[in-house]
DNA sequence: GTCTATAGTCAGATAGAC
DNA sequence: GTCTATCTGACTATAGAC
């Protein structure tokens, strides 16, 4: 790998386990056993290495998740979609940690995680309408925006709630099948009577992927 | 009001409008024409401030939820209830903005929100359990507590996210508008078929607050 | 209680040798 | 590409006069 990589992936990792804003750069480099120049070399800045962080994530993103395919399983789509979206989750979660300030910081950066969260909206309410159409939910047109919305924060802020409520910050595997949950729960609300049956089942599977802890 | 009253006042204001990271003891004192050292006799460092400001947080929080009066009207409860939570989330929402931020910083801070969040989450169950109680909702026992926990990530968690997807930083009434419909959205899916139409005529109403504006 | 002046600290970033 | 050495700037916090 080479040390920029390496630099990416060390800071994702310092970054998620203590926080953004507590790592510096010296903090990076010398995990990597490089100089403080070594990694100025390779990045103009702290700020940088962050946008590239997020290019990864926005990559992630829209090689993952490819639209329906009409004539599969709507419901089995879906799941392979919430583990490819909390698999990100927790790869990226410093990012959500720390949201407002990392934008604050950069204009660059904000404006093209607006436009990202744009489009992730757009791909959100997709998903829902190719549900509708596979008879797993119902659901009136002027509400699939506003549950779109939930969804997208469910996923993006489950992390900070739940690092936020225990003292040691280490995030388990667990947890983010907690968050899956949560997804579903919200799911749950618009299923039709024969998806019903499904949908709790994939509600316990989840349950005991998660059941290792008793939190939450 | 005093000098200590007007640097937590100050703090605040400065603390919404830029983030509490961008806001340092020299600018909230440079704000209130005072010294930095004026600053400092008051105040022994930036985290006490932060922390006189969550027990005001927690102090309003407490004197304005009252448990129900199994006598009155369950829904206008809730509806006083919303009101009086998304107040706070409007007066304090920077602090979500940057929560992981601000309690690694703090261990003691940490705990004390910990301690909070629980009883705060019995709260929840506990207003649900009344609105179940009012014929209002209709919930398993088992989803309960996840039912909670969404409502209070959502109140926690709506303002950053509402203000990560905008260029200017501004929060507006209109927005907390907005999340309150995301919580009676939470709460539409449990309704009773007697509620139902009352919690629609509240959505149509908060959308009409709502309505200045076309986001979300 | 409030001020001025300043010490201490540290993250961010650069210059120039190898 | 990588290192050592160093600088700048910013923030936190304190000392001592008024």
């Amino acid at each position: 790998m080479s040390t920029k990589d390496k630099i990416i992936q060390t800071s994702i990792r310092l970054f998620n386990q203590h926080g953004e804003r507590a790592i510096t750069t010296n903090h990076i480099a010398s995990h990597m056993c490089i100089s403080p120049g070594n990694l100025y070399y390779h990045f103009k800045n702290k700020e940088h290495i962050i946008r590239q962080i997020f290019a990864l994530y926005s990559e992630h993103l829209h090689t993952q998740f490819k639209p329906f395919q009409p004539n599969e399983d709507a419901l089995q789509n879906l799941v392979g979609y919430l583990d490819s979206l909390f698999e990100l989750m927790w790869r990226f979660h410093f990012f959500y940690d720390n949201l407002g300030d990392i934008l604050a910081r950069d204009e660059v950066l904000k404006k093209d995680y607006i436009t990202f969260q744009s489009s992730l909206l757009e791909q959100v309410e997709a998903v829902l309408l190719a549900l509708r159409a596979g008879n797993v939910i119902t659901i009136a047109d002027d509400e699939v925006t506003e549950l779109a919305h939930m969804l997208k924060m469910t996923v993006s802020f489950w992390t900070p709630y739940v690092k936020a409520r225990r003292l040691s910050g280490e995030l388990a595997q667990q947890d983010i099948y907690q968050g899956i949950l949560k997804v579903l729960l919200l799911l749950k609300a618009y299923c039709t009577s024969q998806s019903l049956s499904q949908v709790n089942e994939l509600r316990t599977k989840y349950q005991q992927l998660a059941s290792d802890r008793d939190t939450v």
